[in-house]
DNA sequence: TATGAATGAGAGTTCATTCAT
DNA sequence: CATGAATGAACTCTCATTCAT
């Protein structure tokens, strides 16, 4: 039973390294087989297809991301100190995880990436978009959509986190603070 | 003369559509002939391979949106107003070129990117940058590295763009309005 | 040992049922062990490989047809009525097991039928054989070889069956019975 | 344009040479390509799958056995004369074209073999249905269904083709014409 | 006996690229 | 310049068969 979910998990892992490094396209899947350690045919038992691997991957890379940055969500604090850990833990795990960064950018810019998939995904999140949503009928932060808000979130985090991988440049903690600083000037009423 | 040029045009715009619409790897060379209305083999009379024409079709679409973006631009005006002027017109950009805007962030977030094309395409929008540049030297805008500066530009808004011709968020001009208020706050000093 | 001959059978029917359906390609193994309610892997305790099922099947069916249509034949009656009675049980057993005639016209139509394994099963046809021969010693019937008298009875019943299988005619009893009488007088002396 | 069809039809004789030596199943597309002289991928230029090709071979070599058959069909004789011809055609096609009853044989006992193949197939037989059908008409033969009719020509002469191609039995000119001695007798009125 | 995960060879098919015309 | 038939390597996926448990 351990063994199974070992074997997946290989594959996942096999593909999430392949394709942030070659992409979709340059990821064979004779490729991913050989870099988990495991027979062609046998990633056929776990998933249905090539395509449905790359969901699976992406659902799952989504999911353990949420879980990172959820980990030390804190409700109990005031709100804007909720967002600042947010923000910082969501800047930690991009900049830890380039591999899953890299991966979910191509995912979620390619034609893999439907409406299905996202409001699956989007569950993951829930208290964060909670979070947000207090604050703005606090009247803590501006009265923006959740996209705008998601998009100087995660997205913004996570084109800087791709920058910093390919060594445009240089996040420190230092900075990773100040750019904080600037979003939440942002979105602060 | 002309003709040659509006052949090698077809064949570009038809790889913009339908790699837009289907990715790289849905993408066959002879569906972009069929779709410029070409022979399958001129392509490689006007691009060495498929992957130089991706490349020369990002240049290319880079460039057209920098020179539409630029279009307005005013360098006599106010650098806040300029900010402000740079940012509507690149929402606008992104707002009216769909195809363009996916296929840029499909293109930037593939194995395709390069530093070396990064470096090139970046010229385009020298003019942009030293604006920003102007600011941070006049101290009206916070000493954030240009790539920081970008992210909240370009990614942001192309970020916005995609969400949009998605339909999950619907930009109307007040909005716009309203976010580039909020990216402004982001950066001012 | 009874549960033996019953996973054995319970594999040979899933085989006849499947491949009758889908043909000899179209039956995966693994669909033959899940159609009979066993592992994959136990069919290779009981058949050497997918052809020696597929043999072996044939001999079956071949053997449990001759055996159903030898049930009522009375070697006592007069020749006429023996081989009459013997037509009428051909096209009985045929028009009653379509899964079994579909089987049998694929597998001799296709390279896995062998003058070995003819050899092999025409002895389950002995009686008969004997029959038509007392008949044309005896110049009841005319002097044809054996396997022309096999085509007008086997061939003629097998086809017309997976005709009638296949909707394409309706065998009633009346309409078998005046074939019976248009085969009697093509081979009557 | 001739070069095309050579091609074509080098594909559609490769296919028909190995399937009939090896079956459906044991007929590889790239051995197809190899037998025919061509590159594995051009056969996919003019047929869209192997079921497609398959397809296309069965009505090809239908609608040339009858053309062959059809040939020497002269509608002015008597109707007697005409069947008695036909069957000599058809026998004579038979005995001439191994391979090509056997691939028949497969083929329509296959799932491939469908209603909506047959009604296209069975159009280019339909002087001889049309012969038959006048016999009946003007009580020369029995009123027997046209399927009946078909099993005793067709089939009961493939049947024994491919018996001879095994060399189960010698169909010498004599035999023949006894065999046709006997099937007239079988549908005489 | 029995399981079913695992193997790996080989299948059908696609497609970037070439080249005779 | 232009065509599109042709190539063949490489891909995804299947499946007969094996073997540790």
């Amino acid at each position: 039973m351990n063994q199974i979910k070992d074997k997946r998990t290989a594959i996942l892992e096999a593909a999430l390294k392949l394709i942030s490094e070659n992409g979709f396209h340059g990821t064979a899947m004779s490729k991913v087989a050989k870099e988990a350690g495991v027979s062609a045919g046998i990633i056929y038992h776990y998933f249905d297809s090539k395509d449905d691997l790359i969901d699976d991957l992406y659902r799952t890379v989504k999911r353990k991301s949420a879980d990172t940055v959820l980990e030390s969500y804190d409700q109990s604090r005031p709100l804007r100190a909720q967002i600042r850990q947010i923000w910082e833990d969501i800047f930690k795990y991009c900049l830890r995880h380039p591999q899953e960064v890299i991966f979910m950018e191509q995912y979620s810019t390619s034609p893999y990436y439907r409406a299905e998939v996202e409001a699956d995904v989007s569950q993951y999140f829930t208290p964060i978009i909670a979070c947000f949503e207090r604050a703005r009928q606090e009247m803590i932060i501006k009265d923006l959509p959740q996209s705008v808000i998601a998009t100087l979130t995660l997205n913004v985090a996570s084109s800087l986190a791709q920058k910093q991988a390919a060594g445009l440049i240089n996040l420190t903690d230092e900075l990773v603070e100040r750019i904080i600083d600037a979003l939440w000037e942002a979105i602060r009423e």
